[in-house]
DNA sequence: CTGACGATTCACT
DNA sequence: GTGAATCGTCAGC
């Protein structure tokens, strides 16, 4: 598959790049067996002018480091002690932009995939959330920092194309905390995508 | 060093 | 709908 080139990362507009996942396969090679989804849900973290992301007001910290590396290294991080979420820097060095994918239809290595979340249940619990998303890939914070240009973990275009038309925006969620930026429509999700996290959405 | 808390999820009432 | 789980990060002392 056609992992996506640094050029694809690197633009100034992280909600572009945030919409243009939407259909991209996120693949991650761990320990020699392989698990992939598509991307179905992301939101965009617009840096230190967006009170939501970690980086507002340039709150420059060891852990936050990694978003103002160049667009295309991998931002995960442990949220409530329990889950892993992963965001992908982009934009120019210096410039700490990220968007964090909050769910996938997996397609690769279910199996593993199930056996990571160390119970049953429906698929679209492998998938929908951020904490999902990256339980089932196998990310941890071990992963911060590498980029998506690995054999181990890449972002890939398989030629699935999303229309505009079945594209929605709105505003992020557990996000509350942000004031006025929590209402911004930044977050991008496929329309009647079953994997979508949150409640079912209308057709 | 200490204490408070979070870009969440799941089990239970 | 409500609350517990669980720990790295960060600000403050």
């Amino acid at each position: 598959m056609n992992k996506l080139p640094y050029d694809f990362y690197c633009r100034n507009s992280v909600t572009l790049i945030a919409r243009e996942l939407l259909g991209k396969v996120l693949v991650t090679q761990l320990d020699g067996v392989l698990t992939s989804g598509r991307i179905v849900e992301t939101e965009a973290y617009n840096g230190i002018v967006d009170k939501a992301s970690h980086a507002w007001n340039d709150r420059r910290t060891n852990r936050t480091e990694v978003m103002y590396k160049e667009g295309g290294h991998a931002y995960v991080y442990l949220c409530y002690g329990i889950h892993y979420l992963f965001n992908v820097v982009t934009n120019k060095p210096g410039i700490p932009n990220a968007v964090l994918v909050r769910a996938i239809e997996p397609l690769e290595g279910i199996t593993l995939m199930q056996q990571r979340k160390k119970s049953s249940g429906p698929l679209k619990s492998l998938g929908a959330g951020p904490g999902n998303v990256a339980r089932s890939l196998g990310l941890t914070t071990l992963h911060s920092g590498l980029t998506l240009f690995e054999d181990s973990l890449y972002i890939a275009d398989d030629g699935f194309r999303v229309k505009r038309s079945e594209i929605v925006a709105g505003p992020r969620i557990g996000v509350d905390y942000a004031g006025e930026d929590a209402l911004l429509p930044y977050r991008f999700f496929i329309k009647g995508n079953p994997f979508v996290s949150g409640k079912k959405q209308p057709a």
